[in-house]
DNA sequence: CATTTATGACTGACTAGTCAGTCATAGTCA
DNA sequence: TGACTATGACTGACTAGTCAGTCATAAATG
């Protein structure tokens, strides 16, 4: 529904950037650039608001100034406040996604695998705009369905589905030894998301040391530690 | 600071209920029941309203008509907006509060305790009004830090002490292996917390068997499931 | 100069919180 | 007991303020 209008602006903008290349080379301020960065600096300021006071609470006008644009700017780039939302998530989330397919081929013993990659997520995402980014659709999620949606099948059903090969491939060389585990992957991520909620909730009150949890919670998978 | 009058009603509330037994056996619809009534429906009518749409964007209009009052009355039973939303979090809490430190006594295995406890939450929590208030707390909680605050005191500190005291126990007794859990009570809860989330998130489009995927992480914690 | 892009003052719809007035109930008195 | 008065719970129209979205105008661009 409030479709068409979005994705029209996002194609009008998308179009204009590979002019640079052929006829353009008045780089660093041709339109297309200029309007680019302008979005940007929207987005980001958008995104700096919405954790801050979750969607019905944010002001385009305090998106305006942090963002250095006039309000009427903005309406330039969203169609409005919804879909601007639903496009900043969309447009957060996509880098995301693509690191997620450009992962390494699968080398060395799955452990070591799970190990640096959720090593490497509680790294990026924990503390960071991207843990509250995750908060934020759990928090708006049920208000957005599209967002709900959307976040489900390029992240969720991807990661899990990405778990559950690891898994599978655990089991087959004798890593894992439950067999069921391949059934719920939800649960190797398990701490992993309690880490994100409790760092934003809790972490006054008592901070919580999500590596070593998460050394805890693979040792209960993989069997107890090699000696290292 | 928004504590003093709101406690003045509340206290004036309760004040009025001990009469019933003196002088006034007029009991079903003396002003002090009546009130109470009321302020049930309220409570009732903003959980509702707040879960459905967060705290900013719930009106007050709305809460009122659900709850079958005029406006105005919600401010005899609560100062304003805010602090009507920090207390039903506690209002609504207490109960369960109560109910944690009710705990039967540590008889039989500890995974049967454990199992008993987590099926007994998950039945409670998952799908209910209050698997939705876990979410709410979630959403709003950075906003609100007087109820974050006042959900790690009164649940998530006194769950994750009562979590880590049935681990030492297991531990001790040689039933679970990992020592290493009794420092992260977390992990224990994790998949519970995760399916929370997950059925008002994406239950729509993968359906989590949550008391199943309860029973797999315990094999992992406990060991192997024995026969039955 | 024509066209595209940006601005921000403005509008109108909406809502938290108020308060003067109503009326069912409790209390008093004959 | 019945009638009369006092109380305060309850109402909802109203006020003051907020904010999403618009648009006439200005700046920039080519």
């Amino acid at each position: 529904m409030t479709e068409k209008s979005t994705k029209a602006v996002a194609a009008k903008t998308a179009a204009h950037k590979p002019e640079a290349g052929a006829e353009a080379a008045a780089p660093a301020s041709s339109r297309a650039m200029r309007a680019a960065k302008r979005r940007d600096a929207i987005v980001e300021a958008a995104m700096e608001e919405f954790i801050a006071r979750g969607f019905a609470a944010t002001r385009l006008d305090d998106i305006a100034k942090r963002a250095g644009v006039a309000k009427g700017t903005i309406y330039l780039h969203f169609k409005d406040k919804e879909s601007m939302f639903e496009e900043l998530v969309r447009t957060v989330i996509v880098p995301v996604v693509a690191k997620l397919n450009a992962l390494p081929p699968p080398t060395g013993s799955v452990r070591d695998l799970v190990e640096a990659f959720a090593g490497n997520f509680l790294k990026e995402v924990i503390g960071t705009r991207r843990g509250d980014l995750v908060r934020l659709i759990v928090a708006e999620g049920p208000r957005f369905p599209a967002v709900a949606d959307f976040y489900y099948r390029e992240v969720v059903s991807r990661g899990v589905a990405g778990m559950r090969a690891l898994i599978e491939l655990g089991i087959a060389r004798g890593e894992i030894r439950d067999k069921d585990l391949a059934r719920y992957p939800q649960i190797l991520v398990a701490p992993a998301m309690i880490a994100v909620i409790w760092q934003s909730l809790f972490a006054r009150h008592a901070p919580l040391d999500a590596q070593d949890m998460l050394r805890v919670h693979l040792d209960l998978i993989f069997g107890e530690r090699r000696t290292t």
